[in-house]
DNA sequence: GCCTGGTTGTTATATTGTAACATCCAACTT
DNA sequence: AAGTTGGATGTTACAATATAACAACCAGGC
């Protein structure tokens, strides 16, 4: 990151993506160890995948690029895969996409908040803890018993504002 | 309404649901009258059907009880109507479902904010104006333009947490 | 070696959602 | 009234997403 975090957000900014990729990876397998949890190769190739993607990708996305290399799978291998990683937080599943995209605070318990643009697709992940109180306070209002929450906001990005007007 | 409008938020709290329905459908006639917008018979059944069901409906079941009806239908029928009503915020869609709820404040321009019981299916509607905020403050820190945003949160409704433990 | 539990492979199918085009109908125009 | 038009619905076919069920495999412990 070379700005202020908060612009940059959006990972079309330059920051280097083969980076965070193996970032992510390292994480995950020091995640798993320490939970006594198994990131087998398919699972570790999953998550590279999805993390390697700048935008969320699709179950079926993953499961071309696995015959990609030469591996049998079928559908159910990959959903086992990313089934495994939304479990263990690695991954969020953005329901409104039908998507998945690499969590980039995982170890830290949080409620996913996206910002989706719906012009280029890119999506930012927000760690919010003042959001996470708003919503547990409202719920706890109903005497909900919170387990999980997630915030998905469509809207424009920085970048795709800009372009907006001119011939997009 | 009989309690203090909070642990009544859930429609297992007994309200006249009957009433619930036909008021939904006289304010949903208004407003369309009022934006020139065509109520149809058809889209009209479709928002009672969704209104009338206690929990979040799928298209399919929609679909099917059009066909109850009598009506020919056939899925893009059902998906026009359900896209009708979600473009006039007549109903909301809850993507982690893949369904379809009344809305319970329509007209009022507002985000979607849901308590979702994942023991009894039974979502709850909020209207937190400050949650509301907190999401705008926060997508502006990114420089992101806010369209749409969405809330939904899982976990286990007053009831459900009382029948927890027993033989549920 | 053999059992065991978890992981992956494989086939088939279920569920959810759309594209494309035909038909119908209400409202407006002449 | 007859014609025109745009939106709404009917209809067929299909695409995209997800899961059930069972077989095969494999690592670790006995
Ligand atoms: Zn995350
Ligand atoms: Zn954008
Ligand atoms: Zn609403
Ligand atoms: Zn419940």
């Amino acid at each position: 990151m070379t700005d202020d975090g908060k612009s940059g957000l959006f990972p079309a900014g330059g920051h280097d993506h083969h980076a965070c990729v193996e970032a992510a990876l390292a994480s995950a397998e020091s995640l798993c160890r320490e939970r006594g949890l198994r990131l087998t190769p398919l699972r570790r190739r999953v998550l590279e995948l999805v993390w390697r993607s700048h935008c969320p990708v699709g179950a079926y996305a993953v499961l071309e690029d696995l015959r990609r290399d030469g591996r049998s799978a079928a559908p159910p291998t990959v959903y086992r895969a990313l089934d495994f990683l939304v479990q263990e937080r690695l991954v969020h599943r953005l329901p409104s996409l039908n998507a998945y995209i690499g969590c980039n605070e995982p170890g830290a318990p949080h409620c996913g908040q996206f910002l989706i643009c719906r012009h280029c697709g890119r999506v930012a992940e927000l760690h919010d803890h003042a959001l996470d109180r708003r919503i547990s306070a409202s719920a706890a209002d109903t005497r909900f018993r919170v387990e999980q929450a997630l915030v998905e906001v469509r809207g424009l990005c920085p970048r795709c504002q800009a372009a907006e007007g001119d011939g997009e």
